[in-house]
Formats: C-alpha cells, sequence, structure tokens
DNA sequence: ACAAAAGTGTTTATAATACACCCATGA
DNA sequence: TCATGGGTGTATTATAAACACTTTTGT
C-alpha cells in the first residue's frame, strides 16, 4: 500500500493537487495474449486501473512513475502519457459509496474524492513475469486480465483503457513492443503473436520473420527443444542499442 | 474579450476549476508558410499562445472550444486534444509580474494565477483567411505568426507549440490537414505546399498529384488565369463526403 | 515414414521514385 | 518563339503478399 499520503492513520490530503488525477494502464503479455493490470475494490465486483494523485511539488510524469512502482514493484519501465479525461461527469458513484467502502480513511479524505477530477492516462508496457502486482488502499485484488474480456470497470476507465488500447494499435511502430512485452529470449512466434494480438490480425509467418530479419535488431541464440514432434524454433533477443536508434524513425516492419 | 468569469469588473474564480487550464495552439496555412495564432501580452515582447480556464460544470472539451471561438470568432472548427503539460515548475515567472501587469484585475486573481497549473493542450487547424483575431483580457495584439519565426514565448509555450507540431507531423495522414487549412478552392501547388511545409521536405510534383488525384476525394473545377507567362493550374476542392470517410482510415499518401 | 511447425525461397502484384515529355500561357 | 510552370506518362526500383519448398523434430 502506497502510504505516503497517510498521516495519523487518515488520508492527509494537503499535500496533494485537487482535482487532477493519474491512471495507469499496464498492459502485459502472456504467451498469446494481451493483459492488463488490474484491481478489484473491496467487496465489490468493480474493477479499475490503477490510479493515483500528484503532490503539489512533484511533476505529473514522477506521479505516473510512482503510481507504476507501487503496483508493479518495477522502476525504470516504459511509461508514456496517452490522453487527458476531462469530462466532468466522468467521476460518477451512486450516493454513499466512499462512505461505505472507505469509512476507515476519514471523512476528510472522502469529502476530497468526492470533487471532480480530471485524469491523465498513462500508458506501461511491462514483463509480466518481472511484475509482483500489489493492491492498493481501496482494492484486494491486483491481477492480469486478458483486454478480450475485461470485467466491469469502475468510472470511464473502459474507454481509459479502449483509448490505450487505440494508442498502442496507431503508435506501434513508434512504441517499444516488443522490448518492453517480451521476456529476454523469445521464439519468433512470441513476436508475431504479439504483434497479431495488438493488431488484432494475423501476420503471414514467413514475411514477418524476413522482415524484422532484416532490420538486424534481433540476435540469434541456441535452438528452443520444445518436445514438440517438430523443428524447435530459434530463441531471439533484441540488440537495444540497435533497436533504440531504429525506434526514433519507427520500426515500421508494419504497415 | 471573454467576460465569462468576470464579476462586479473583477475577475470571479470561484466557478473555475483551480489549478487546471487549456492552450491552444491554432495553426493556419498562409501562401506558402505555416502560421500560428499568438497573442502579445500588454506592454511586453511576450507572447502566448491563447489559453483559457474551465467551468466547475464544463467539459474540458467544450472549454477549449470556448478558447478557440473568444480567439477566432470561429466554431465547429477542428479542434483535438494533443498532451497535457504537468512539471511543476512550468508556470515561473519573475516575482511581481502579475501585480505590474494587470493590477487592475484585482489580488484575487492574481493570486489565483500564481497557483500551480497543469495545463492540456489542443491543437486546432483553420482557414486564415476565415478567422478574425481578437486579443484577450491580457494581450493587446493577437496575430498570425510563422513558425519558423517563432518570438519569445511565457511559460513553457515554446515547449507546447514544439508537440503540437510534432504531433500534425506523425498524425498527417489522420489529420483533415488539406480540408481545415485551405480555403474551399485551391491549386494542386497549394495544396503539395501545404504538405512541404509540415513535412519539412519537399515532395515530388508529378507523384503528389498522381496519387492525391487517386484517392478520388478532390473535385476539379475550372482554370485559374494567373497572369504568369505558363500554363494555368486547376482549381481543386474537397468532396467533404469522401475526404472524411477516408480520413478513419487515414489519408495514406504521405509516408 | 509421418505430421507438424520452423526456416527460407519464389513468384506476382502493387507502390514508390525519378524524371521525361508535352502543353498552355503571356511576354 | 521562348521561358516557365502545369499536367501526365514511363521506366526503374523497392516493397508487400501469397504461398511453395525444404528442414527438423518426436512419435
Amino acid at each position: 500500500m502506497t502510504n505516503i499520503f497517510f498521516k495519523d492513520n487518515k488520508v492527509d490530503v494537503k499535500g496533494l493537487i485537487p482535482g487532477q488525477s493519474i491512471d495507469c494502464v499496464i498492459i502485459g503479455f502472456d504467451q498469446h495474449e494481451l493483459k492488463i493490470l488490474l484491481l478489484k475494490w473491496k467487496n465489490k465486483e468493480l474493477w479499475s486501473v490503477p490510479g493515483g494523485f500528484i503532490y503539489k511539488n512533484d511533476d505529473m510524469d514522477s506521479a505516473a512513475v510512482r503510481v507504476l512502482k507501487n503496483r508493479t514493484g518495477l522502476d525504470f519501465l516504459f511509461l508514456e502519457q496517452f490522453y487527458t479525461f476531462g469530462n466532468c461527469n466522468r467521476g460518477k458513484l451512486e450516493p454513499g459509496f466512499w462512505e461505505e467502502n472507505i469509512p476507515e480513511f476519514g471523512s476528510d479524505f472522502i469529502d476530497w474524492l468526492k470533487q471532480r477530477f480530471i485524469s491523465t492516462g498513462y500508458l506501461s508496457l511491462v514483463d509480466i513475469a518481472k511484475c509482483n502486482p500489489v493492491p492498493d488502499f481501496i482494492s484486494d485484488v491486483c491481477e492480469w486480465i486478458s483486454v478480450d474480456n475485461l470485467p466491469k470497470l469502475i468510472f470511464d476507465h473502459d474507454l481509459i483503457v479502449k483509448k490505450a488500447l487505440s494508442h498502442i494499435k496507431i503508435q506501434i511502430n513508434y512504441l517499444p513492443i516488443g522490448i518492453s512485452l517480451l521476456p529476454k529470449k523469445f521464439t519468433m512466434k512470441s513476436l508475431r503473436n504479439l504483434y497479431e494480438s495488438i493488431l488484432n490480425r494475423s501476420l503471414d509467418r514467413g514475411n514477418f520473420q524476413k522482415k524484422i530479419l532484416k532490420l538486424k535488431i534481433l540476435i540469434r541464440h541456441e535452438k528452443q527443444l520444445t518436445g514438440a514432434a517438430n523443428k524447435a524454433p530459434y530463441l531471439y533477443s533484441f540488440d537495444k542499442a540497435k533497436y533504440k536508434s531504429l525506434l526514433d524513425e519507427g520500426i515500421g516492419f508494419i504497415n
């Protein structure tokens, strides 16, 4: 639990910028599908994207880094702002929601939560295997959920997730997709599956392989004997330096 | 002058969301170059992008529409959010700046202005000929300035402009470039010049023409006799319906 | 030997690029 | 009739798409 804005066991709201929040869409890739890190609210069948607030002497980006660190245990992740959600009716809940669900945090905090919030959405791409998901003060579960099978989300978080996913799709050639979402060593099939999941269409096996090999950003390693009755695939890793220098002009092997 | 938050000749700050602002990068195209609508602050050699604040019962998008309307006299323009600027040191000015420059607005407003602001940047593309630039309460000039020759800008407005221009460049195939920035009828050369200005490189004349004609979004009109000693160019206009249906998938004639 | 999936090659179609050609215009 | 810029065509190259062929693996 992030406890930085707690004081005498009550939430100290004074140090926070009012009316402004951060929401992080944290994306991972698990074998064959994209997943998103979600929080399940205590005693509710209601989920949300991890979020947080901004300190008065904090850059907004730093606040996003903090949220990410608190939920995943990870630092130095890819993190990028993608949209700010500012509709005036975006935070509506049934009356008494906060009082029922988090009475222990005190009425000052509850009043504070009831104000209108403008929230800036951040996108992060992470390797699920490295993550250590931790619930926050308002949730009891923090879990990877398939983006194809999302539960009921609070507020406008379904919109936030949708925007984030379309951001990834549009920016696919300019985001560190492979290097952020895959483990250090991976097969060509994994990499292709990843791109197929994001684009939501199948890509020709042979052409995909040819194109990405031509970019010279992959290092080929030993074969991986899977035990299956077929040819074993090579393992690959990224040449980080080449990957990053290519990223600026776009890793344009998909159109 | 926008006077909606004035009351008894003083600025009434109560109705506004504190700490949150809008900045509009309004882009036009004048013959051969991209221009941006800037405000010159009273008695200062200091310019800024038009901005404004958000009412407590106002969507952020509506606030941006209002700013645009107030500065240009125009409604129904292309307007799109592109980034939110949230560094904690982004509003620094020398001490006494507000007191010296706008004492007439009262100390409540000045105190209010001194708080930290998180500002969301909006991009608008407009036809310069249709605009009627109007200064706001803090400026005495509202003028189109070439983006290649920007004056000293206040706060982080140079960063805001830079981000907006790179946004246009990256999103070029998904923005209503031609239809927003050009007059109703235009020559092929104007259209090409526009794209060249945005991309900051020259495009082959023949290929450009062939590609855009193949999209079937242009309607050819009468020739325009320029008085020059050469073949007269055709005038074109956009087929709005076809243009808009193409935009979703990207007007992809530039790579 | 066979099925299955990996790695690579081939063919075809499409698109990008460079630039050549002819035409209209006013001096 | 000449220079200038506009409209269009062509040859070349590069890229994309479809899919065929070969290789490796375990049964």
